[in-house]
DNA sequence: TCTAATACCTACAGCCGTTGTAGGAGCAAG
DNA sequence: CTTGCTCCTACAACGGCTGTAGGTATTAGA
């Protein structure tokens, strides 16, 4: 299979998958007599793994340890457990602190009533520090999932 | 005031004040005799409307906008309400994606009863991509909010 | 006056996870 | 033999910073 095909049966791009082998995640794949990668249904399974993964927010790290320890098929799965645990404090934490700065933003949105700009509520509660109740103390790192993302 | 104690009052760091002039956001400062950046309160209002403003995840063409609409001060205001609600958007989106995400993770999380790993449940509901609950269609582009985000 | 410490300057690389581009080469059909 | 698609490599761009290297300015103390 030609990587343009496996990108069609795996909803990701051709791009992504070179990219994935390029920082490891894939395995280098074998190349035609023309230098084409070919590839077999065991990269199929491996990039739809990741993108599933990706789906749930897994960093490329974090995969590429799941990965590896999925290979170690004798091994305890705790340190898996413990992978996907982690990820969920992350999802979790990012929910409250999404919570929090959706009231505020309600809160402030519901305060404007038109009007002109040196009015705005919206722009004052902005301006005025002093009321922020959304301290931050570190949420909201990115945390992708997004194969169709632009396409969405 | 130079550019340090510009970054301790604000919250944020002196790279980053460099950067927003860098990309417009702050206008050029006046240079002392020594090339060094010489900053007013204006500047450090100014910086302090971005960082609440990053609190509450505005990308920063959103705050580029909001700046300059706040500054036309006798425009309505309809158009920064609507930059609000956009967010507000944004952030209701992103938590019902992280709801859906929460309850598969805990899902998969929870029917892993220890064990080697060629018997996780885990490893196998993330491989068996037909049974993915978290169809993606893009909610979970980065949004940051991070001045303190290093030092949480 | 010299020196050491600090804060400042510019310019550029790096982070993540892709996506897009330029400039070629392979390959099947008409 | 040309068209048109896919493939190749290598590299730049995105957002929003952060960090580094290598230099200059300013200030405090000996």
């Amino acid at each position: 299979m030609l990587i343009g095909q496996l990108a069609r049966l795996s909803g990701g791009k051709v791009q992504t998958i070179r990219y994935y082998e390029q920082i490891g995640l894939l395995p280098h794949a074998h190349r035609s007599s023309g230098n084409q990668r070919l590839y077999t249904s065991d990269h199929l399974e491996r990039v739809l793994f990741i993108r599933h993964c990706r789906e749930f927010g897994f960093s490329l790290e974090q995969i590429r340890e799941l990965l590896q320890l999925g290979g170690e098929q004798e091994r305890s799965c705790a340190q898996i457990d413990q992978i996907a645990r982690q990820r969920l404090e992350e999802v979790k934490h990012k929910i409250q602190r999404l919570e929090c700065l959706k009231s505020e933003l309600e809160r402030i949105i519901s305060s404007c009533h038109g009007g002109p700009t040196y009015a705005c509520r919206i722009i004052q509660s902005l301006s005025d520090h002093a009321q922020c109740l959304v301290a931050d103390h570190g949420a909201m790192e990115s945390s992708a999932a997004g194969w169709s993302e632009k396409g969405g």
